[in-house]
RNA sequence: GGCCCUGUUGUCUAGCGGUUAGGACGUUGGCCUCUCACGCCGAAAGCCCGGGUUCAAUUCCCGGCAGGGUCACCA
């Protein structure tokens, strides 16, 4: 833990009541990680009386998925971390789409532009791939943007950029020097020289801002006043206070909190753990057994406490308090603590959680009507619906029918079962999970892969189910939900790889 | 590879110069018990390494090493 010169700021105090956000990217599922930086924004505001806001970053056109942003409305409030200012509830700081804001970054763009910190860059992506293989091939130690454009003269600039030549503006960053920062997490300033950091883009072609000006820019029209992010933003944080610097604002507080890693220490993923909060929800984890568990990474209440709910982390929390080693998700810790709340609770209580979604009506329902035809008799419905619930089914009594498709290896089956379930998120009707879309994606993959869509619908239907005989796979798959069916499949692509 | 961050049992952590290094998950032995689970009792397992500073370092300093992050017109 850190300690010394810093103790003082590290402290809550008094004075201006803190604005914090999280900023999360409506690309694919909420991810566990968004929680966990919500998590800690959202104590910290509440323990010193500020705002927690919630604002979208939809700047990049290529990755946005439709939805994600309901979702990430979704996850964030299963949890009860209930933003003060956002999109959906509005806010006197708003618009709280960065899409929304566009007019915004394009003005202060022009600002850095009159100003000189910020110039038109024409180099085009051809050029900018040949700078950064000499550069590579030189072994050089600065990776990065040549300046090239900085010698263009900026009468000359604008007329360019009138007749519709394509650029960028970048940010002009000082050649000598260095830039540091004090994150209030650590207890040295951490400090970086400036030449090597590169001449950021600030505007892309398209007109959109990037990450870290709109990111600078929003904090500072939005009063943010203690930036809580993870630490993957460390190396970028000098860009920032650069930027501060070249409109002539104060920046925030920074406190970069540790990431959240898989077992192998590499940071959260994927393709080694279920990242999405969804998942962790319709497996049946208590919201906030999650936020207890999550809270212990990087959080202690104090020696031998390590149960305890939101309020009581916001009672005691105090930076003093959390540490910063990237802590590894241990999903089995997690599944101890839900354990022993399920234990702590009265079966009345119990029940209603059930009802709540496990045992939903509309979810019931949905599976009734794929039973129906298919049971002679009322008490079979139970059993016939198993495949509905739980994480990982047992592939025992179907072992020998889990095999390669015909003209593949396991491991080339393996791959190909991983690879549908990879496209599934790129595709954006498939993501969605409906029977429908998830039939013409499979059997438009089938082609594109040259397999038997009978195949590989069986080999799914055995994953998903653990069955040879099942309803309709489309619709089983679109019940079980997306996190249930990935969980499973990836059961079988480790499985298969065993194969020869 | 450059830069940056981090470093207490397998994992999450407490510790802030002197402790039999504490708790939790996991592993494991036993008790309880019709079985399982729960519960209870016990065990193994840790201060990354090397130099300093100090009467005394897990703790402070320096250097290594290891792990991670980051080097985009992605966030």
């Amino acid at each position: 833990m850190r300690e010394g010169s810093d103790a003082v700021s590290n402290a809550i105090s008094e004075g201006p009541k803190p604005r914090v956000r999280i900023a999360p990217s409506p690309t694919g599922d909420p991810h566990v990680g968004t929680a966990y930086i919500a998590l800690f924004n959202y104590v910290f505001a509440r323990k010193t009386g500020g705002t927690f806001v919630l604002r979208i970053e939809d700047t990049d056109q290529e990755r946005y998925t439709a939805g994600s942003e309901a979702a990430i409305f979704e996850a964030l409030h299963w949890l009860g971390l209930q933003w003060d200012e956002g999109p959906d509830v509005g806010g006197p700081r708003g618009p709280y789409r960065q899409s929304e804001r566009l007019p915004l970054y394009r003005e202060q763009v022009a600002v850095l532009l009159a100003k000189g910190e910020a110039y038109r860059c024409f180099c085009t992506r051809d050029r900018l791939d040949e700078v950064r293989k000499q550069q590579l091939a030189d072994k050089s130690p600065v990776l990065g943007y040549d300046g090239h454009c900085r010698a263009v003269d900026p009468a000359d600039a604008v007329r360019r950029a009138e007749a519709g030549e394509a650029h960028v503006v970048r940010l002009r960053v000082p050649r000598e020097g260095v830039t540091s920062f004090v994150d209030h997490l650590r207890s040295e300033p951490i400090v970086f020289e400036n030449r090597l950091v590169d001449d950021q883009v600030l505007l892309k072609s398209d007109g959109f801002p990037t990450y870290h000006l709109a990111n600078v820019v929003d904090d500072h029209f939005m009063g943010i006043t203690h930036v809580i992010r993870g630490e993957e933003w460390i190396t970028s944080t000098p860009k920032h206070v650069l930027l501060y610097r070249a409109f002539g604002w104060e920046a925030p507080a920074f406190y970069h909190l540790g990431l959240l890693r898989n077992a192998d220490k590499s940071k959260l993923s994927k393709r080694k753990n279920p990242v999405s909060v969804f998942h962790y929800r319709d497996l049946g984890y208590l919201p906030e057994t999650m936020l207890n568990f999550m809270a212990n990474l990087g959080f202690s209440l104090g020696a031998e406490v390590e149960r305890f709910t939101v309020a009581q982390m916001i009672e005691h929390f105090d930076w003093s308090k959390v540490s910063v080693g990237g802590p590894v998700f241990d999903p089995a810790k997690l599944e101890s603590f839900n354990a022993d709340d399920i234990r702590a609770m009265s079966v009345d209580q119990l029940y209603e959680r059930l009802q709540e979604r496990v045992l939903a009506p509309a979810r019931i329902k949905a599976m009734l009507a794929q039973a129906q035809e298919r049971v002679h008799r009322l008490d079979d419905f139970i059993p016939y619906l198993s495949f509905f619930f739980g994480g990982s089914v047992d592939y025992a009594p179907v072992r020998d029918k889990l095999k390669p498709v015909s003209g593949k290896s396991g491991k080339e089956t393996a791959e190909l079962l991983d690879t549908y379930a990879q496209e599934i998120e790129r595709d954006n009707a498939a993501r969605s999970f409906t029977a429908p879309a998830l039939e013409a994606f499979s059997r438009e993959f089938c082609q594109r892969h040259a397999v038997k869509p009978k195949e590989l619908f069986m080999l799914l239907r055995l994953a998903v189910t653990g069955r040879t005989a099942s309803p309709s796979l489309f619709d089983t798959m679109a019940i079980c939900g997306k996190d249930r069916c990935r969980t499973r499949i990836r059961d079988v692509v480790v499985y298969l790889r065993t194969l020869a």
